[in-house]
RNA sequence: GGGCAGGUUCCAGAGCGGCCAAAUGGGGCGGACUGUAAAUCCGCUGACUACGUCUUCAUAGGUUCGAAUCCUAUCCUGCCCA
């Protein structure tokens, strides 16, 4: 199976340009996709571009990895609503020097290889192109008709917000980049996610017109859920893949939740799993879903791909903890190592252990270490039945949390909802 | 520069002098059911020293017993004209 016969039966591929898989067959081709540094780690909306970009070296051709230092300081209007706030120089570098850091550990970058992985910063070059210059000898290329007929552009011009020139500029300089790495770096295909094909479109138009060359593309379609909502936030927010961000277990956890329906698409595309394999797990999955066999294969994958084997293992361990049926008993039975050791994962608020001496209500404990931002919200909560303590209910606002509850004299394990553990530690 | 329309609580979007912490929908959160799923149903969705008080309807002033609602100025946005 060819590279886009195998990224096709995985649903990677949402748009392509005529004779890129020839391109792809006919030699090793080098091929980018840009990331964009808004923050110092990657998170795993970006996982599906870094997962292309392992496909094509495992295929035998040369990923280069654009972080868009320059790109980032403008910011890309596509399908956004409004223009990003702006990002200043050490942010940026800060944040480049972090995603850089972390594509190393997914790309084989051995330069005793014939197709090792680069990693390029479009600041590098556009830092020594003046306004002038670029306008001349590119802009003159596009016309700003081209440009405006982009569905991503019209979308903002007829929104109500409307789009400033810097932004309006975008999809030249992404265009630019193409037509650098083209000139520069022989690479003849741009990969991205479907938001970005106006832009990189507009690349292979100014490699065209610019140096007469031909250049391919193409695109992955945008995960979404099958309910239509954002995929990779959590209440917790952003699922970041820097385990300092969100940890392994949460890591593991979201993953885990995956619904039924999503679970049979993100497995063919955030694993390495052969096709067989996964016909294989869908169809057990099936026959009986209260396993979540597919989920557990999924997260148990993903996991280990971004965090190790160790992790996953961590994960998977404090999980089947928390989720018992007796959970309440185990953690009674834990020592204070072993209990850590499960909670590891588990976000950690702190609270003074005098203040349990004397007892202290839980409204007034849940707001003020964090774990809700309000008394109110706590309140309202812990009336609605959405609080337990030691994962047993709590009884209402007036309940009193004191020394004798604690947990190896330590530790209370508050459980907000069904599925999120919060750790308070007595300082 | 001129004209017009606007800026409301997470979003969309009502309200146009007291009955407004502000309709409705979406989203979010929680509960029940289940499989840590989906669908469905139910509740909550500004804060606090909580049957009361306080801060909110772009910003700053003003009119009024009383303003999100009226007036003035300022800032911002869209559309049209120059």
């Amino acid at each position: 199976m060819n590279l886009i016969e195998e990224l096709r039966w995985r649903g990677m591929i949402q748009d392509m340009m005529p004779g890129t898989e020839e391109q792809l067959l006919k030699e090793m081709t080098s091929a980018y996709i840009g990331f964009d540094p808004t923050a110092e780690s990657l998170h795993i909306g970006s996982l599906v571009p870094i997962l292309l970009l392992v496909h094509l070296q495992k295929a035998g051709h040369k990923p280069f990895a654009l972080v868009g230092g320059a790109t980032g300081m403008v910011g890309d209007p596509s399908f956004k609503a409004e223009e990003r706030k702006m990002l200043d120089l050490d942010t940026l570098s800060k944040n480049v020097a972090g995603i850089r850091a972390q594509l190393e550990s997914f790309l084989d970058f051995d330069p005793a290889k014939p197709n090792a992985a680069e990693m390029v910063n479009n600041f590098d070059w556009f830092q020594h192109i003046s306004f002038l210059d670029f306008i001349r000898d590119t802009g003159k290329h596009i016309t700003v008709n081209y440009m405006m007929s982009k569905d991503s552009v019209r979308k903002r011009l007829e929104g109500e917000n409307g789009m400033s020139f810097t932004e309006f500029t975008y999809q030249l300089i992404q265009g630019y980049d193409f037509y650098h790495l083209y000139t520069a770096k022989n690479c003849k295909l741009q990969m991205g996610g479907s938001d970005q094909w106006g832009n990189i479109v507009t690349g292979t138009e100014l490699i065209r017109r610019k140096a007469g060359g031909e250049a391919f593309a193409f695109t992955c379609p945008l995960i979404k859920k099958a309910d239509g909502t954002k995929f990779g936030k959590t209440e917790q927010g952003t699922v970041w893949l820097d385990a300092k961000r969100t940890s392994p277990y949460m890591f593991y956890q979201f993953w885990f939740n995956t619904t039924d329906v999503d679970a049979e698409s993100y497995i063919k595309i955030f694993t390495f799993l052969g096709q067989e394999e996964i016909d294989a797990i869908i169809a057990e999955h099936r026959a009986d879903a209260g396993r979540r066999i597919l989920q557990r294969r999924l997260a148990q994958e993903v996991t280990t791909f971004i965090h190790g084997k160790e992790n996953y293992e961590f994960a998977v361990e404090a999980s089947s903890i928390l989720f018992n049926n007796n959970t309440a008993a185990i953690l009674a039975s834990l020592s204070e190592d072993q209990l850590l050791d499960v909670m590891n994962g588990v976000p950690q608020h702190e609270v003074a252990a005098s203040d349990l001496e004397a007892g202290k209500d839980i409204v007034t404990l849940l707001a003020e270490t964090g774990i809700l931002p309000s008394k109110s919200e706590a309140r309202k909560l812990v009336q609605g039945g959405g609080v337990s303590v030691n994962k047993k209910k709590a009884t209402g606002i007036d309940q009193v949390i004191s020394t004798p509850d604690l947990l190896n004299n330590k530790y209370l394990l508050i459980q907000k909802g069904k599925t999120n553990y919060y750790l308070v530690k007595t300082v």
